[in-house]
DNA sequence: GTGAAAGCGCTAACAG
DNA sequence: CTGTTAGCGCTTTCAC
């Protein structure tokens, strides 16, 4: 305390709905009216209300809202890892989409952690009107257990009875391996985690069945984690070549990961090996420009948001596919 | 409503403290004690109402509770973007370390938009119970305006009489240029937004006294923002090429652009310039490797959410600088 | 159309 | 050490 004079203003005392209501001369039911259910009012109350309330500055304090309706004007999402590119522009346009709805956005992070994940999902259900669980990583049984307790929309999962936006790359990996067929492609070789997660199962699934289409021979690479290093270890030892193979990368960083590696050991996109990427997120380009699936995440968490606030989630199961679209480039 | 008999189980209805209490054989001001001040109460009184409180799963109603005692338990982060890879560690350790001490985080981006990030600043600033404005676009009396309303710390900007934490690229921008000399450099460019924003000017300075101290030919290249696209253009077109310079680009993003574009019109680092970048945040490493500034944004993180759990906020000018590192690669 | 009054779930004096 | 009581700011019957 007593520090050198700074600007230590004391923070302003609020505002209250019962202020307002006095100094317009109102009840203060009329005034909670004026902003609720204006229509019950005369017009001019209204006004009167609502003019000197902006004059006082009135903000209405979110909790006693809360507490006395028990509803909340909130919503939360949460996503695997922020850092990853992918989830930023959903989150985002998932918060501008609450914002014009009148709702604010907890954004929570699970680090890729299932049991952090359903740590945060249970720790926030009760002060959110609805959640958005991004590329879930815990189990189907663990996301009907919050699905009770919250309305509750996935992206990238599938739940039986709980809407859902899949924002699917299968689409663009046929039309990637069409193009590759084109260009005289010897085999496919799916490049991902091993785990049974929607985005992975999803993209591997589109490549195996795209390599039936056209009878190539086809293969799953694993890798322990979709991480750059991972994948550039696993390029650079126990990946064996096989000339004129379409590897179909997990992710972008995954696909670099593999052709920096690939490259360490003298093979190049794409005149030894094609690639395809995926997401599109990256906010650098490289040389090759890489090949990737674009995927427009925003529409999904736009879609997702409208679902929770239109009571989608209490009932329906409800399931909207966006598909993305292939980008071609230099390693296909 | 009625669905294909989906999983529509009726959100469980709330325990209330009231409820514990009446279940412990107690009142609800001891109930509520045995959670807050414990000390008060006998050892097996607070046993007792805690056992009896998850048996029945009570969660503590968090908007009775700011509304009855005037504080929340929030805080908020507002930062730019959450695209740029320089946010996600940063939010993150924020959200971690503000969870240890029970105490949950709001994340807002303005989308480098002043206007934006003041609108969000007042929309939230009644809400937390302490707000981080990382890398602030909005003026200095706005960030005033907000800081008397609610407890406010700054993370790379200053105003007077607001505790402030400075991820510094100085040092190593030194070490940068010291090992550039080291390899005969012939002078030193920094590239970046034109904009008064700390982080921008902090290394634009930075690099201007280090090309001073060895007498070395200093410039600035304007950037309208530090986009990969823009610094491409630029180094396509405007940048006119000085054999030997050493280019010190805002962030990694920039640099990537300035190499990308250099390349395109045959100019290659380290044989016809060399390039620094800065923040070492991009999911992907490239080559030639790039030569950057690592900055722990974590520890400043950490350090902020510290300040407002600790009342720094309220009074000190407190200014903490966390110095990042050089990091040599394959472009210096 | 508007006001009076009760109450959301919790905490914080004040008694005992 | 524990219970009683009175609110926090807002919404919501129920009257008028």
């Amino acid at each position: 305390m007593g520090g050198s004079g700074g600007a230590r203003a004391p923070r302003a005392t609020a505002v209250t709905l019962a202020d307002v209501a006095k100094a317009a001369g109102v009840s203060s039911s009329t005034a909670s009216r004026a902003f609720n259910y204006p229509h019950l009012l005369r017009e001019d109350t209204v006004g009167r209300v609502k003019a000197t309330a902006d004059q006082l500055g009135f903000r209405p304090n979110r909790h006693a809202k809360a507490l006395s309706t028990g509803r909340t004007s909130a919503l939360g999402v949460i996503v695997p890892d922020l850092s990853n590119p992918f989830f930023p522009p959903l989150v985002h346009a998932a918060q501008v989409t609450a914002e014009d709805r009148g709702y604010s956005l907890y954004i929570l992070s699970s680090e890729h952690n299932a049991a952090r994940e359903l740590y945060l999902a249970n720790l926030v259900s009760r002060d959110v009107a609805g959640l958005i669980l991004a590329s879930p990583r815990m189990s189907q049984a663990h996301v009907r257990q919050i699905a009770e307790q919250v309305p509750t929309v996935l992206i990238n999962a599938q739940v039986k009875g709980i809407p859902t936006v899949l924002v699917s790359a299968a689409q663009a990996i046929a039309a990637a391996v069409a193009d590759g067929v084109q260009r005289g492609i010897s085999g496919v070789a799916y490049v991902g985690n091993e785990e049974r997660w929607w985005p992975n199962t999803e993209r591997e699934t589109s490549a195996r069945s795209e390599a039936a289409t056209y009878s190539l021979p086809y293969r799953r690479l694993r890798l322990g984690e979709p991480t750059y290093d991972d994948a550039l270890t696993l390029a650079r030892t126990t990946l064996d070549h096989q000339p004129g193979e379409l590897l179909v990368a997990f992710d972008d960083i995954v696909a670099h990961g593999v052709l920096d590696g690939m490259r360490a050991r003298g093979y190049n996109a794409p005149e030894d090996f094609r690639i395809l990427g995926c997401d599109d997120a990256l906010p650098i380009s490289t040389a090759p420009t890489l090949a990737t699936v674009h995927l427009d995440t925003r529409t999904a968490a736009r879609i997702a948001v409208h679902h929770l606030l239109s009571g989608v989630a209490t009932d329906s199961a409800e399931r909207v596919v966006v598909s993305g679209t292939y980008r071609p480039g230099e390693t296909i």
